[in-house]
DNA sequence: GCGACAG
DNA sequence: ATCTTGTCGC
């Protein structure tokens, strides 16, 4: 695999995230995130009603795995599976946020970024961990401070409760910085993570879970 | 050159 | 991400 022709096809695409709020209201939404389990992938996704944040479908796919983890190049790992647990929820979501970077990246295309320019819809990236551009960590709960890129402000790092680490919210595509804030706080209840990339999670584990039982030996 | 590095 | 039990603290 020429890691080379990926970068470049990364530089390319990057001209095609929109900073902007391209979504009228907001009515569904969707979490994604995926678990391994040996030379397999499951991604699973979650579709949630906005208002109520209740949860109205969940969806997987298990594939093997066909490309490493390069730090720079997840989509590459997991973009497809995601892409395809995406495609299985109905009805569609208006907003989809993901368990990968958005524009804090090398080449300002995370993989919740490139996933929204694949599939023209609005994504916004949340992470654990910081990964691209600096900021201090805020300390205090329900605080925010702005990530920094470029003199730039490109996401925030948000501490959602007490004694967590902070998440770091940037847009994928189709959305501002501001507005992937608001959105992803409106989202946050008992967990650290946004319900929808929670439930994702959850989701993905218990599939995992099953399907170890289910191929043990006896 | 060396270390750091989303999931 | 994953390998993994209990355990400290609110």
């Amino acid at each position: 695999m020429d890691l080379e022709r990926l970068l470049d096809e990364q530089r390319r695409l990057n001209s095609k995230i929109i900073l902007e709020d391209r979504f009228s209201r907001i009515d569904y939404v969707a979490g994604v995130d995926s678990s391994y389990i040996n030379d397999k992938i499951i991604t699973a996704a979650v579709l949630v009603d906005y208002p109520s944040r209740a949860i109205l479908k969940r969806e997987y796919v298990i594939d093997k795995i066909d490309f490493p983890y390069i730090p720079g190049l997840l989509f590459y790992r997991e973009g497809k599976n995601t892409i395809k647990a995406i495609d299985k929820l109905k009805p569609r979501p208006d907003i989809i946020l993901i368990d990968g970077g958005g524009i804090n990246h090398p080449r300002k295309i995370g993989s919740a970024s490139h996933v929204g320019v694949i599939l023209e819809k609005t994504t916004i990236g949340v992470t654990k961990k910081m990964f691209y551009g600096s900021c201090i960590d805020p300390t205090e709960v329900g605080e925010s401070s702005p990530i920094i890129l470029d003199d730039m402000v490109i996401g925030y790092a948000y501490k959602p409760k007490n004694r967590t680490n902070p998440i770091y919210i940037t847009p994928g595509n189709r959305i501002s910085v501001d507005s992937a804030f608001e959105v992803t706080k409106n989202l946050i209840s008992k967990y650290k993570l946004p319900i929808p990339i929670q439930e994702a999670h959850n989701f993905a584990k218990s599939i995992k879970l099953s399907f170890k039982e289910s191929t043990k030996e006896v």
